[in-house]
DNA sequence: ACCCAGGGTCATA
DNA sequence: TATGACCATGGG
């Protein structure tokens, strides 16, 4: 099982070792929702290009991706790959975000209420929701992602491929402080982690982070 | 030329 | 429930 020491030790080690990461990159929370579908099984790279191209068309809001006609919409998301399946996908988000009333009404809804209609838009999976739950409205969810599971395993700290996706949030919801502030930190450090290279130096901040954490 | 990157859905067994 | 196919661009 994860301990919070464990789990406490390894975020001290992150945040000793890259600092403040400022999550998300987004200048609204619209921006921010936008860019979580955007983002699904693509490098941010790609991401920042389609943000700025529905920028740059005045597009980046959510009536106007409701308006937008599939074909517009999907050729200026196109640098984010999977252009068809997530300018649906915006659609969808949009569609929802509108009949519930826009953004602002959401933010009355219990955490566990706004996660389960988040994951009835087609195309929002556990993920794409705790992210826009953790940093579109700033809740004590912990995000889980392949690097998280990877760090884990590699820091032998679970046999990973044996806990789902629920079952390995709840180890971190249950072990630590639901701190939205630290939970925004340490999901956007664990990611920095991950893009790090080992400079395969004595002091290599990559190899302390990962030195064996011993119960 | 190959590999992978801040996933999710759907069809099949 | 558990795999596999599929979606598709851009940087290393």
């Amino acid at each position: 099982m994860l301990s919070k020491e464990v789990l406490m030790t390894l975020y001290d080690r992150l945040f000793q070792a890259y600092g403040p990461q400022k999550w998300w990159p987004a200048e609204t929370a619209f921006e921010m929702m936008a860019g979580a579908v955007l983002t699904q099984n693509i490098a941010w790279g790609n991401v920042e290009k389609a943000i700025a191209n529905l920028k740059q068309a005045g597009q980046l809001d959510l009536e106007a991706i409701h308006r937008l006609g599939h074909e517009r919409l999907a050729e200026l998301i196109r640098p984010s790959g999977y252009f068809n399946v997530k300018a649906r996908r915006l659609k969808n988000l949009c569609a929802w975000l509108l009949s519930q009333g826009g953004l602002d009404s959401l933010q009355e809804f219990p955490t566990d209420t706004l996660r389960q209609a988040l994951l009835s838009v087609n195309g929002i999976g556990p993920e794409t929701a705790d992210d826009i739950l953790l940093y579109a409205f700033a809740r004590p969810v912990f995000v889980i992602d392949s690097y998280t599971r990877r760090l884990l395993k590699k820091l032998t700290l679970l046999n990973v491929p044996d806990v789902d996706y629920e079952g390995l949030r709840h180890c971190f919801e249950t072990a630590l402080e639901p701190d939205p502030v630290m939970f925004n930190e340490y999901h956007a450090l664990i990611v920095q982690h991950a893009k790090q290279k080992c400079t395969d130096q004595a002091d290599c901040k990559h190899c302390l982070v990962e030195e064996s954490i011993t119960n």
